[in-house]
Parts: C-alpha cells; structure tokens; sequence
DNA sequence: AACTCAGTTGATGATTTTATGAAACGGAGA
DNA sequence: TCTCCGTTTCATAAAATCATCAACTGAGTT
C-alpha cells in the first residue's frame, strides 16, 4: 500500500484529498507547512507528496527543493489558478506534476496513479539506474554524465568520485569516507590527490559545479540546490 | 493497444491531445519537459511520442537525440509555425514527421495512425529483431552485419561479442561481464583477448567503429552517437 | 593587518591501461 | 600429416590517467 503525505495549510485540501485518497486506497498523512513538511520526511519515507504552493511558514517550492536534497520521492504541486503557471516551470525544481486549484479530486487522483505507477514500476526494474537534476544527468548504467544534453567525458577516478558523490547527494562527506571509497581504504597517498579531482570534476560540470560543496575541514557535499 | 508519450510544457495542448489519442483507443502519458520525457522514456517503452520542439528544461530536439541513444520509438514533433529551421533540423534528429502548431488534432490523429501502423508493419516484417544505424544494419536472425550495403564477413567470436554489445548498446559494459558472457564465466585466459577482439571488430566496422567506446578501467560500451 | 590553516590550482613525470602487430596455438577438414 | 583459419598469447607501442608537489587563494582568527 503506497504512502502519501499531503501537505497543505487549508485544513478542507488535506481533508478532502485524504478522503479520496484514502478511497483508493492509499495510506495518508498530512503537513501543514513545508517546515512540517521536510521534519516528516526526514523521519519517514513516501510514495508520493501532494504539496501545496502557497503555504505559510515555508512554501511548497522551497520545501520541495528542501526535501530534494535528500529524497527522490515524486512530488505533485497545488498551485492555484492566479499564480503564474510560468512560474511553476520557472521554478521546476523536480516536481513530478502539478495541479491547479481548484481541481477536480478525481483529475489529481487519475494524477496520482500515474506518478505512482511509474515510480513503482522504475523501482522494480533498477535498472534504470538515472539521476536527473535540471540540465545534469548522471547515468551509472551507462557510465555517462550529461549537462544540458552535452556528454561530458570523464576519467575512471573522476566517475566514481562523482557517482559516489551523486549517489550520497545531500549528506556530508568526510575527506576520509570519499577516499577510503574511492581509493580504497588502504590507500596512504597525497592528502591533495581528493582536491585535485574534486577540482577536476568541477570543471567537468560547469555551471553545476557549484553543486559540489567544499565542506571546510570536513570534507564535501553534493547538492541540488 | 498502442502507448503514447505526450511531451509538451501547455497542460492545454497536453489534454487536446490526450483527449483526441484516447477517444483513438490509445493509451496516453505526459511529460512535461525533455528532461521527464527521457526519464519517463527509460523506465517505459512506447509506440510513440509526440514531442513539443519549444519547452523549457530541454527541448525537444535534445530530448529526442538523448531518447535514440537507448531507444528507438517513433517521435511526431510538434513546433510553431515560422521555425522552419527546425523542421530540417527535426528530422535530421530521426523524428518521423513534424506538424505545425496549432494543428487541427484531427489531422495529427492521421498521422498518429500512419506512423503507428508504419512502424508496427516494419516490425512485424522485421520479426527477427535487427538493429539499424544509419548505414549500420545488424541482423541478429540472420547473424548477418552489413555496413553501407556492404555485407561484413565475422567470425563467430565477432558475432557474440558484437551483437553481445549491441544488444546491450548504451550500457557500460565491464571486461568481466563481457568476457563471461562471450567466453563463459570458467575462461581462465589472457586479459588481452578481448582487447584483441574489439581491435578485429573495430576493424570490420569501419566507421562505425567509433561506436564502440572504450570505457577505460571499466570496458566498452557500444553507443549510437 | 598579519597569520594560519584548509582548500585550490596547474604542471609534470610516473604509472596504469589499452591498442596493435606478429607469432603461436590447436582443431577440423583435406 | 599438413594446411587453414579462428583464436589466443605475447611483446611493445601508445595513450590516458594519476599522484604528487609547490605555489596560490581565501576565509576565519588573533
């Protein structure tokens, strides 16, 4: 049974989308803010997220990229009718789809089976091993990187500093956890090997260079923003 | 029932054509830029996509060359008027027909139909699966390769290597699992064989060789540019 | 402002990995 | 047995990548 939390400050929304989601037989759990939202999903994790845009305390926008950085659940937007439907692609920050206010319970529902459906089913495979971050894709199946659709050739090290960088996005990363990792943990080398290929990549990546954080007397950090 | 892939950023130009594909018996999914067509694209196969030139994240053209590097489903583009370049540029790419916005959906449902029925027949015709790349034609029935029309004599290691390869192409492929996989799992022998090998099928290929790339520290991958 | 420590950068010779040509091998058929 | 041909091995060449070093930068501290 998938699991959904649906963030909301309009306590009518949550109870409505409740009512019918639980209908189909989803389990529900509801946020108010996307402060609540991004505690309970570090804590817990989902099928899928309805969040709202507009939202007091930290808007769903924000909390959707909050919440990227640690988490690849598919998130479907609320947005309603007035606020700019550029801007939603404007901000597309990996949202799976959106809706707009007021919306049919059964259109959003019909929404939420396919964005269901078709995480699950990627999941099964697992072979289409892909992360995706706006114009960046890093593909470990077939051992490519590409930024804005231009294959990026990289090095053996370079590909797995990334990959490993990649697959850990948003956590901390010790100098010693990446290089025990990567080198293997019975290497005794140069303490600047890690900074030169960490300078490496982040030429590589171009403006998604900045992606990868330098994490001052720790280590790095690779983030989507 | 055939399955179609609807790309386009308007939630309006989406739901016409949804409309118009369902009332056809078509089963219909969207995505909302290149980026989630290529995702949506690797997780799932379709008869067809009809894909918007114009959209933000990744446009069309891009999306649509990143999508024939692992698949090779029809896609009807779909552009303004006036960006004629596009349309040469479009079909260059391997799209199979290009319609003009705004189209009447009666119109683009014809020649949904025609594609669809094209490729079916060429794939029932084509019953013994065969792989082609611009001059590249590779008849795994038939064991057969031919470059340019010109049929390219293997011996039976080439053939398993190479249509090893290309049946997996666009993955990164390892020493170890092609060298099980070809040579079987208990080949104890030298670790330049396969090197050799790839050196004979290089040499058949042509200038096809180039799309076989080595993957250094890791193997090869056979690629369609 | 000077200091200090951590991180950044570019250059380079050493090392690792792959490519290649030639030779050796070995089984099937003549 | 001999020859042919696909296959494998091997030695060497060529290429790509790496580790290292030294100088530099820049943020935080004193």
């Amino acid at each position: 049974m998938s699991k959904i939390l649906v963030v909301d400050d309009e306590y009518r929304i949550r109870q409505i989308i409740r009512k019918y989601a639980e209908f189909e037989g989803y389990e529900v759990e509801e946020a108010v803010d996307g402060m609540q939202a991004i505690e309970i999903c570090r804590k817990k994790e989902f099928d899928l997220i309805i969040m709202d845009v507009m939202m007091p305390e930290l808007d769903g926008f924000s909390a959707c990229r909050e919440i990227r950085k640690f988490r690849d659940t598919p998130i479907i937007m609320l947005s309603a009718r007035g606020e700019e439907y550029d801007k939603i692609h404007g901000f597309e920050l990996g949202s799976d789809d959106y809706v707009v206010k007021p919306f049919s319970p059964k259109e959003l529902m019909m929404r939420v089976g396919a964005v269901i459906k078709r995480t699950a089913k990627s999941e099964d495979a697992a072979k289409n091993d892909v992360f995706t971050y706006k114009g960046l894709e890093v593909d470990f199946a077939a051992r490519t990187v590409t930024v804005d659709g231009n294959r990026v050739e990289m090095t053996p090290k370079e590909y797995e500093l990334f990959f490993y960088m990649v697959r850990n996005k948003g956590l901390a990363l010790t100098r010693e956890s990446l290089i025990s990792e990567v080198w293997g943990y019975d290497f005794f080398g140069d303490e600047r090997t890690l900074d030169t290929h960490i300078k490496l990549l982040r030429k590589s990546l171009g403006e998604y260079s900045k992606c990868i954080v330098t994490l001052r007397g720790v280590g790095y950090r690779f983030e989507t923003v």
